[in-house]
DNA sequence: GATCAACCTGAGCCAAGTTCAATTCAGTTA
DNA sequence: TAACTGAATTGAACTTGGCTCAGGTTGATC
């Protein structure tokens, strides 16, 4: 179980990575439906066929990106919760880290938060079964960390007991329901959104 | 502006609730895009073609739908709050509301969820555009019932003072964060969902 | 400079959504 | 009851876009 997926190395001259970022763009801006694959093998500056070296169909690139962006989510929580032993100050680091990103991870987390319903049924083809699989594991084991999270901080008496997995979920849902609305050029910076989000986890957790 | 969209009045023979229900069904099932449209029409009893009598497009159903639940959400967050003075009861009413719903509800609560993303780009064909701007037009507003609940508790001191509007967000972030994983045949209730939910907005908000 | 794997392409296939002209059906008018 | 009307329905053809296939190019290695 958990066999984390590796990824495929680069030869000199592959365009996978450069796959990856152009349909990042795309699908993020114009969503996964409305990209037409061939847009993405024109950015990257290949014919369209040649996309199926890298990936057996358009939705076996989506999974891929959606499972990168599950495996960088769980490694930043645990780097950031790591040495922290204070529960609300753990809960506190694992909030800021979850904003803590990039313009283009903004987009891969979009394009996560808009697809999850891709993980719940399974999928013809070999590969994108794979990488369905393996964002499936991630999703829970993201799951995992913050009930785990919450658990710790309630045993040690720093939370009121509570149904920990239910709340995980409602900090989580909390959490990444931000990126369903906002955007790097809005009105409102990430950094307040952090603030706030982290203030509210919190005060929902703590009191 | 805000034009509530007139439901056509049904001949005697119409089939459009037939072929709603249908495609709540199937696309709260096994999803919009692994629902074949030939699909719903096997099930209502009719040929695929006539469908195009009733909606311009498979996507012009489902927009249908998704409108149909944002101006029944709204419906019921004012039904619900509408003779509450009370801020933190009218937040608790508001909360139980929004989990007082059939399972054909949930299953269209799903489908709004999982792809409001089709809300933010334009659409080519003129009834799909209008059934898009209503949509976006009851989402602002639900988005606004939620704040004005929140500044209104706020300006009465019930509760303290923050940003209405970024709050209001989360609340409802967390309250539909809900219908992504919820499923009646689950372990969990709805009222545990709902008395759990409550609790965490009301900590959220008033603490 | 031969070999092999990685990489790429043009031509065309196929599934599923959509359009259209023709037709049936239910209710209304004469 | 015959003619008429508009809503409802259909089969067949069309369109779009993801995908397959058979074969060609490139470049690292020996």
């Amino acid at each position: 179980m958990a066999t984390r997926i590796v990824e495929p190395e680069a030869g000199p001259r592959s365009k996978r990575a450069a796959i990856l970022a152009a349909a990042v763009d795309h699908f993020g801006e114009a969503g996964f439906e409305a990209t037409k694959w061939s847009m993405v093998a024109e950015r990257v500056g290949i014919g369209q066929t040649a996309l199926y070296h890298y990936f057996e169909s358009k939705t076996h690139c989506l999974l891929t990106i959606m499972r990168q962006e599950l495996q960088r989510s769980h490694d930043m929580f645990t780097e950031a919760t790591a040495d922290v032993e204070e529960p609300v100050e753990a809960l506190r680091a694992a909030v800021r880290a979850a904003y803590d990103v990039s313009d283009q991870e903004v987009l891969q987390m979009r394009i996560l938060q808009n697809h999850m319903d891709l993980l719940s049924g399974p999928r013809k083809s070999k590969r994108e079964e794979a990488e369905r699989v393996a964002a499936r594991q991630l999703v829970q084991l993201v799951e995992r960390d913050w009930t785990n999270l919450l658990v710790r901080g309630m045993s040690q008496g720093a939370f009121p007991l509570r149904d920990a997995q239910l709340l995980g979920a409602g900090v989580l849902g909390l959490i990444v329901s931000v990126w369903r609305w906002y955007r790097p050029s809005g009105p409102t910076p990430l950094s307040e959104v952090s603030e706030m989000i982290e203030g509210a986890c919190v005060r929902m957790v703590a009191t």
